[in-house]
DNA sequence: CAGATTTTTTGGATCGTTCCATAAACAGAG
DNA sequence: CTCTGTTTATGGAACGATCCAAAAAATCTG
């Protein structure tokens, strides 16, 4: 009953508006919203009432179109259901809110099709920066072309082949070596290896850091141990239950990462058997609820939010102006607890 | 080497540069890139091939100044590092993504000035649409501006008091109170409850549920076993420290949520207890990390996925026209596991 | 084949900003 | 006062799309 309503058909109130109420010209109005010291505080202070008053929204749209770009970067990841990928994301808004940016996450659930919508979508919005952790089947060419858009781009977790593109990565070979490493120390020879797949670079290091540790042991490979999957829950579940029916199944298993690792506990559970007791199990990644799962996971500690942190870092120079790419990768440590029995008593 | 190169500094190509390089006017290039039914099909394969040879991006900015709307939907969550999250987010992507919408995610960390931030960076960018978990502390008239906007917006898990919006939320009440219940049944007289702030509705909610279960067998509310804080890891384990150490310390708690029972059980494991075993343990949302803590979490399971999908399916409502708004309230179940101690012997 | 009809195509005004060149307002100096 | 020099403020032309009214091309009709 107010004689101040709006109607619902607002049409949307514009720089023009402001600069009527005001009484100033329009060029005024855009030179408040600059901040430019080139005018009166007293006339500031008008625009600024009449913003206030009418509910004045910035267009960003008709301003990138004189050539600024938006404030908003582009975070593109593979699952959002992995919490990896939530502390990942913990670190990047961190360092851009610092710096002003504002991050826009995108989940591609490991689709590359998925991916070229929300990429199309994020460069028809100028961002002005992008960390992406590519789905699997990502060509490079794909990338490159946000790149040659002038957008800063670096890939975090996973690299891609080919062309030189930024990059943040853990230490996958060696992480991988060394748990192999240790299972191999607590006496098992044969080890499984679950989780990913062989055209992801990850899957590749990872994997290879396995085989060279099995090699440096004189344990002869066998690729049947080898089960391929999506990095999830599901495949280690499958991936369990898949070696436990093997005429001479493994007593060991190296994870893709952590969630697998998770998936592999509950197979084990299905069956009444216990990690650590019944079978040694290793993760990647140790994602805060590694510590918690029943037992508490063995697993290789990558450090996340700085992995992050160094994306954004990455990100922030490019923008700046040092276009070199830069291939960083972050050193990880085996962290032991109770899913690979070395707590318990083992012996071959 | 190649003649065809791309200077570095290459301007934007526009409608125009593809027009004339496919020999026809830029509203035809317009209408081709509308599908519009329109153009010939000669044309329009001679334009798609001007576009795919000179790499052309739609400026979306440039073409939502003539009215039309962005089909990018806003998700404003509180912690992203909260699975319960992760897995809203994947119920309403799988909604926007079939009906042809791009969710971009953006997290405020349970900070309201954050989120006014990426509020305002979602309206300067013409969001199609909104679902927000509101941050602590936000006021109606934050999210009203927004609907005034025209942005139809449903919040999620968090109502607010005040004007009707659409919401989805679980029922928190009766969860709480049949989750205490259990507690109560088990023997359990001081029953603690930890985390959330008395100033968030969601928290009324659950702790109101609790305190009717509570009264309901004839027990005393006591204040001093209610602890609240941020709905996170550290809480649950500052909070267990803290009971521990009162003078009648309670046997049991009902959490805020499943990553403040996590904290909790980080609490007990570090001062040699377990939960189900010493102390009786219960959270609230069923992400899938619960079911393999150590001990298996006992908690008020939640359909958050289907949570997500209504909400998306919503907003999807508002869009195309219907603005009644609708308060979605979901049933939840208890489910046991082993930390509530109901699977061993327990007697008072 | 002229005229009527239908299918395609097109120029130009417009959306809400930015930014340049220029104008107005104000001060201080002679 | 006028002249010069500084501050401040302003019109108007972009930017890259959409969309209407109207033109042009193609097709039909008797």
């Amino acid at each position: 009953m107010n004689a101040r309503e709006t109607p619902a058909t607002a049409s949307r109130i514009t720089m023009i508006d402001i600069a009527r109420h005001a009484g100033v010209s329009k060029s005024t109005v855009s030179l408040v919203l600059q901040a430019s010291p080139l005018v009166k505080a007293e006339t500031r202070d008008k625009v600024n009432a009449a913003i206030e008053a009418l509910g004045y929204v910035y267009n960003r749209g008709a301003a990138n179109l004189r050539g600024s770009r938006s404030n908003i970067v582009g975070m593109v990841i593979n699952d959002l259901a992995n919490p990896f990928f939530a502390e990942l994301a913990v670190g990047i808004e961190r360092v851009f809110h610092a710096a002003g940016y504002i991050p826009f996450i995108a989940n591609t659930i490991e689709n590359a099709k998925r991916q070229s919508e929300v990429l199309r979508s994020m460069s028809e919005h100028d961002i002005a920066g992008l960390i992406i952790c590519p789905a699997r089947g990502t060509r490079p060419a794909d990338i490159e072309a946000l790149a040659q858009l002038g957008v800063p781009t670096v890939l975090a977790m996973r690299r891609l082949a080919g062309p030189k593109f930024s990059s943040v990565t853990p230490d996958n070979l060696r992480g991988a070596r060394r748990a192999t490493e240790h299972l191999i120390a607590l006496g098992h020879r044969r080890i499984a290896f679950f989780g990913g797949y062989s055209d992801m670079i990850a899957q590749n290091d990872r994997c290879g850091g396995y085989q060279a540790a099995l090699s440096a042991a004189g344990i002869t490979f066998d690729r049947a141990l080898v089960i391929e999957g999506p990095p999830n829950r599901d495949c280690g579940l499958n991936a369990i239950g898949h070696v436990l029916d093997m005429a001479e199944p493994p007593t060991a298993a190296l994870c893709f990462n952590d969630v697998v690792a998770f998936g592999v506990l509950s197979g084990l559970e299905r069956r009444g058997l216990a990690a650590g007791r019944d079978f040694a199990l290793v993760g990647f990644d140790d994602v805060a609820e590694a510590r918690h799962t029943n037992p508490p996971l063995t697993t290789v500690h990558v450090d996340t939010g700085a992995l992050g942190e160094r994306a954004a870092h990455q990100v922030l120079r490019m923008i700046h102006g040092d276009t070199r790419p830069e291939e960083f990768v972050s050193d990880v440590d085996l962290v032991v607890r109770a899913s690979c029995g070395a707590t318990s008593r083992r012996q071959p």
